[in-house]
DNA sequence: TTAGATGCAAACGGTTTGCAGGGAA
DNA sequence: TTCCCTGCAAACCGTTTGCATCTAA
């Protein structure tokens, strides 16, 4: 039951990219609803080299280039949501609509955890005010270290 | 007067260097005071080729890799912050000690204005208290447009 | 039928590395 | 004198681009 909840979710966001590429008239190949589907079908951050090798293991013929195209299209439809966590290649992740959070980034292994913290809403008004700006989208990043278990 | 006052700190700043230098048995090299006052020099932020150019208009003989090298050890002793603006790219700025900031990027031109908002520091306890972790450090951007004039 | 999309491979650009020569300690 | 540091150039690697081929419309 849940999981025909999950797959009903799915198809929602199909119909979002779908409704996006018919917008846009871009055409609605194959791959791009495979690369959605593989995005969607896994957990946490990924790069693109990530990504590229698990459509291989899964036997698809895929391009890095169309991984690239394909990225831009499901950021520009807000699909998917990139960060550049202070190193120099992207990390994405498929957007959770309602879940807004941040990220707070371990040194030692990279390991990601997700919070909420709606503190930050009243930050962003107040920029907006204080230089008379459109605030489009935003990055929180803490990064530390664990504390000795004890 | 006040120009004495700036060079007075650059004094200090290049103090903290050289300790930092022998604390670590490094070597207290010209080209790394060079980096140092170069830096120091101008305001705002920069990248290492804009660096890079503009120590060689100035006629010093410096490469990337020292370039590279210097901003390591600049970066190690918190003299210099590294940025990665949702680029693939690294920027950097001379730390200001007292004058803790966060930034706002304007979507078209890059262009960086600086802002601080003490409830980040709420923000902040609050996550190390949760998640029982220590904050090395944070990055907080804000992305937007500026709004038509009226 | 045809313009947009794909796969492949080469190009690109910021960063890193290898190495011979130079200079701080 | 030692060996860390420098400049130079090549290598590296994530991303972008050019192009022949393919295919959605």
């Amino acid at each position: 039951m849940i999981k025909k909840g999950l797959e009903d979710n799915f198809e929602n966001i199909r119909k979002i990219f779908t409704e996006y590429l018919e917008k846009h008239a871009h055409r609605k190949t194959p791959e791009r609803y495979t690369i959605l589907k593989e995005i969607f079908a896994t957990e946490g951050h990924f790069d693109i080299e990530t990504l590229y090798i698990r459509m291989k293991n899964h036997k698809y013929r895929v391009s890095r280039a169309t991984l690239y195209n394909t990225i831009e299209l499901l950021l520009d439809c807000e699909l998917v949501t990139k960060h550049q966590f202070g190193t120099n290649y992207a990390q994405f992740e498929k957007s959770m609509m309602f879940k807004q959070h941040d990220h707070f980034i371990f040194n030692e292994t990279g390991e990601v955890i997700e919070f909420y913290d709606p503190r930050i809403e009243e930050i962003r008004s107040q920029v907006e005010n204080l230089f008379n700006v459109d605030v489009t989208h935003y990055s929180l990043t803490f990064y530390g270290n664990g504390r000795p278990k004890k």
